[in-house]
This record gives structure tokens, sequence and C-alpha cells, in this order.
DNA sequence: GGCTCGCCTG
DNA sequence: CAGGCGAGCC
């Protein structure tokens, strides 16, 4: 029997041409490995439930709140403690802020203000547009800011004009907040909010009756220790501005945890059609391997990428350096350094803020972090941007979650598993260097580095099966020249490791794979033809030969900012 | 002693 | 594929 006829004729009667798909696969590669994916929509999907069903998971508060907070009511999915003076219902409470309650309920709730106590979270002002229930919260303590502005206005009266000063300080600083009260339905007369709108109007032109009606009833707020008040209020604003925008520095860093730590759907949404606008095309690590030509598959993509599609990060990102706090050089960067030093920012901002802003706070920072999701969202329908069902999360619960949503995979997955399956067409014998460059978003440890090590171990172990059974095959039938074994890809030898490795037959193998294949089937042929196979150690030596064999692995398996 | 490897087993 | 085990190496 001819023994080159031996190794196509015995096993090609059934071969597929992998030739034809590889050119397939040309024609269908994307640069970005996430979400050029089409032909893979179905893998992808079932990614996308998966994903889904967790952010919503993440949405719903109970992540966060639920276990976080053991406070939160569970019927209503609120605060049960509701530090603001009025009810939901009652639009604020302005039915309630008539002139009537007196000055103990203003009182009362100023110095709730002082105290950072400003509002219920949960509560939603019906009688506003735009973006005051954008933030909530957040904007409950602007307006009542502007109760501050208008009880200081009022009593400004005919008196001193560094008292008007401070006022037009304040109307500058919160002008932009002006705009977003609306006074319909209420009358002038009755509605405390209408007149803490117009309030600087009317000061301005003092020579509304309605205002002046007002002043008087206001005068009351006139002392010196309302003045003290009004001040710490202004600090207490700059002190939340001021923690937004540190969190805000953080979201710009790490933008891939906003849809999960909001809790809120449209944002989710919006996040995840904006990819698909985003010209960058980057993904959240922007692997630039991506975007060069090589010849690999999409099923390679979808492997290397998956961790991210895993854990819910599929947004996209900036061309800016993605993780970087500090040192802003990304070359050379070992990836597990960026990783933990988001860990460590997040942890410490976080903490930071849990720490030094007030309750009322908490949720100016939860606003602001609303916000900032839908600015990076693009197209913001600032409708979308009230979300009335929304539940109140603790922000402490936020913290925590974002601080967790920063961290590596503890654990490997299916689709490490594939990859790494993908790298044994490479290296057979990857050292632990290689395998954290390959599996970077994975956070290593003595039991990650052994499994990894037991993965690629069963990996050659099936490997040297097949050869040696091949081999022994092969003497059975006679083949007599070890030059008529070989390896092609229409062999059944090739098409057994294909199927092991290569499950889904949508990687190109590379063609040194079919070498080293090749090779080690010679070598099991030849020691078992000489009766080698008598000594009980007699592989090793066929195991050295092939662990010098490995080739590297290309930069697609590898970190992005690899070299 | 810790680590890696290969073999065996489930 | 993972756990257990022993051998070998450093």
């Amino acid at each position: 029997m001819n023994p080159s006829v031996w190794s196509e004729g015995m096993y090609s009667s059934s071969s597929i041409c992998l030739d034809g798909f590889h050119a397939e696969h040309l024609s269908s590669f994307q640069l970005d490995p996430v979400l050029s994916n089409v032909d893979v929509s179905a893998h992808k999907n079932s990614e996308d439930r998966k994903m889904l069903s967790e952010s919503a998971y993440y949405r719903s508060g109970d992540a966060g709140s639920s276990l976080m907070n053991p406070s939160k009511d569970s019927t209503t999915g609120h605060s049960p403690i509701r530090r603001h003076p009025f009810p939901a219902s009652s639009s604020c409470g302005h039915d309630e802020w008539n002139l009537n309650s007196g000055h103990q309920a203003k009182r009362a709730r100023v110095e709730n203000i002082i105290k950072g106590m400003t509002s219920s979270p949960g509560m939603h002002c019906t009688n506003v547009t735009r973006n005051q229930c954008v933030k909530t919260d957040g904007t409950q303590e602007k307006e009542t800011i502007h109760e501050q502005d208008y009880v200081e206005t009022s009593g400004f009266g005919s008196q001193r004009a560094g008292k008007q000063l401070e006022n037009q300080h304040l109307r500058a600083r919160f002008d932009h907040v002006d705009e977003v009260i609306d006074t319909k339905d209420e009358s002038p007369e009755t509605s405390p909010r209408d007149a803490f709108t117009d309030s600087y109007s009317e000061f301005q032109t003092s020579s509304s009756r309605e205002y002046q009606g007002r002043k008087s009833v206001m005068s009351y707020f006139q002392s010196q220790p309302e003045r003290i008040k009004l001040m710490a209020e202004v600090l207490k604003y700059e002190l939340s501005r001021a923690v937004s925008r540190s969190v805000d520095s953080i979201f710009k860093s790490m933008p891939l945890i906003q849809t999960n730590i909001e809790g809120n759907a449209e944002t989710d949404i919006r996040l995840q059609s904006s990819v698909g606008e985003d010209e960058s095309g980057l993904t959240c690590c922007g692997n630039a391997e991506v975007q060069v030509p090589d010849v690999q598959t999409e099923a390679l993509s979808l492997v290397v990428q998956k961790p991210q599609l895993e854990n819910k990060f599929v947004l996209h990102h900036r061309p800016q350096p993605p993780i970087l706090f500090g040192n802003h050089d990304s070359k050379d960067q070992p990836s597990e350094r960026n990783h933990e030093a988001v860990r460590q920012h997040a942890l410490r901002c976080s903490q930071d803020a849990c720490s030094r802003v007030g309750p009322a706070n908490f949720d100016t920072l939860r606003n602001s972090i609303k916000v900032r999701s839908k600015v990076n969202s693009r197209s913001v329908d600032p409708t979308l941007m009230e979300s009335p069902g929304l539940p109140h999360v603790n922000i402490e619960s936020d913290c925590l979650v974002k601080t967790n949503l920063y961290m590596l995979n503890e654990g490997l997955t299916t689709n490490h598993l594939k990859k790494a399956k993908l790298m044994f067409f490479y290296t057979r014998y990857p050292s632990s260097l290689v395998l954290k460059m390959c599996f970077h978003d994975v956070q290593f440890s003595r039991c990650i580095t052994s499994q990894l090590i037991k993965w690629f171990s069963n990996f050659r172990e099936f490997f040297y099966i097949q050869m040696e059974k091949f081999a022994r095959h092969a003497l059975t039938e006679g083949v007599s020249d070890v030059r008529g074994l070989t390896v092609e890809r229409q062999s059944e030898l090739f098409r057994a490791l294909n199927m092991h490795y290569n499950k889904a037959n949508d990687f190109q193998v590379p063609d040194r794979f079919l070498e080293v294949a090749e090779i080690t089937l010679r070598e099991f042929y030849i020691s078992i033809s000489i009766g080698k196979d008598r000594d009980p150690s007699w592989k090793k030596a066929i195991y050295k030969v092939i662990s010098k064999l490995d080739s590297d692995v290309p930069a697609q398996f590898k970190r992005h900012h690899s070299a």
C-alpha cells in the first residue's frame, strides 16, 4: 500500500474543504471583534439575552438596594424613611406649602436642607418639566436653593445692597436651574414653587404685588442665621458638584460600568444602541490588534473578546486610553496593572464618596452618574431621563456594585476554554507569561493558573492519544514508510483534532499545526515500530521533541497593547 | 516545599 | 474536563 495514498485516500472520502471555509471567513472578517459577528448572531444573541437579563437584574435595584439596603421597603421599592416634609402625591407638597402652614414647616424644611436631608429618594415632582425630574433628588435640592433665594430676596426688601449682591451671586450660580421649573396650574398666591421660580425676576421688578405680599411673610427668614444656612447650602452644593465631578472622572475613564450601575433601562438601551453609532469602532479595551487584517475567524474574535460580553461590558470607548489613572502612557502597561489600578481607584473613590457625601448628596451623586450616562449615550431624549418607576437605589449599595463591576474575572469561563483550545493550535506548552498575556481579563491566582495548565495538559493528552492511535493504526495497516504519514486538512486525524479543539469549525487552523501533528505522528510511528513503547517512559522523548515546536500565539489572542 | 507534568480515573 | 496521585525539577 502506498503510504501517501494511505494518508489521503484512506481518510478523505468524506472530507470537507476547509480552505473554502477559510475564504468565506476572510470575506466576513470585520474589525470589531464584539459587534461585527453577524454570522454568529445565534450565539451572540444568547449572550445578549444573558446580558440583558443580568443587567435587568441590576436595573431592578434588587441587586443593589434590596439586598444591600435592608431598610428598603420591599413593597413599595422606596425607602420607608421619607424625610421630605411633603407627600409625593401632593406635587412636592405644593398644596401644603401655603401661607397658612406657617413658618415652622418652612423652617423645618430649610433645616432639613442644611442637614442634607432634602428629599425623599423616590419622590417625583409631577409639576415640573424638562430637566427637573431628571435629577429627581438633585433638582429637589436645587429647588430648595431657590426657596432659599426667595427667602433671602423676599427678606431683602429695602435693606442692604450687600444682600442683593449675594442674591445675584446665587442667581448666577443657579441660573441654569431656573428654567427647569414649571409653574403651570399653580396660582402665585398659593404656590411657593411659583414664588421660587419668579423670585429673582420679582426681585428685579420689585413692583410685583405678589412678591410684596410674600415678602411680608418671608421676612421671617431674613435673620443672620438664615443667611448662614443659605451659605451652607451653597457650600453643600459645591461639595456635591465636586463629588459628582470626581465620580464623573471615573466613568469617563471606565464607561463600561455605566449601564449596569445606573439601574435605568432607557440608559441601558441607549448605551447599547449608541455602540453601533460609535465611529471609533473600538471596544472598551480598545483592541488595536483586531484591526490588523490578519487571517483569523469570527470565532476567534468572539472568543477573544468574549469576556467583555460575558461581563456585560459591551460599551464602546472613546479613543482616549481606556483605564489609566495617573499614567497615561498605555504602552507596555500590563493589563493586570491597569485593571488593578481601576479597582483600587474605584474602591478609593467610591469609599471616599460614600464617606464624604451626606445622605442627601448621595442622591446628587447618583443623579450625576445618571446624567453622565445619558451624555455618553448621545441622542438623549429628556423625557427618557425621567424615570418615575425607577426604584430608589441605595447609593452605598451602588458604591459596592460599581466597585465589584471593575473587578476582573475570578473564574475561567467556557469562552476562556474555547480560546485556550484555539491557542493550542499554536502552543502545546504555553508559559505562564503567555497565559497571562492571553487571559488578561482574568484575575490570575494559583487556582486559575493551575486550571489553565491543567487544560493544556488535557489538550496534550488528547493530542498524544490521537497520535498514538493513528500511528498504531498505520502500523496495523502495513504502512512501512514514515514519509507516507502526512497530516492534511482532509485527513481523518486532522478532523478528529479539529473536532476537539475547534468544534465549531470556524477557526482557520494554522498550517504549522498540521506540520507539528505530522511530526508527532511520525515520532509515535517510529517509536512504536522499533519497539520503544515497551519502555514505560517511551513517550517522554516524543514530548520533549514536540515541546520545542511551539509557535508564538498571534497578537489577536493577546492583550491589546502588547507589542 | 512549590510547581509542573503525565497518568489514571470518574 | 477535573481531581488525585506520584515523579521530577528547582
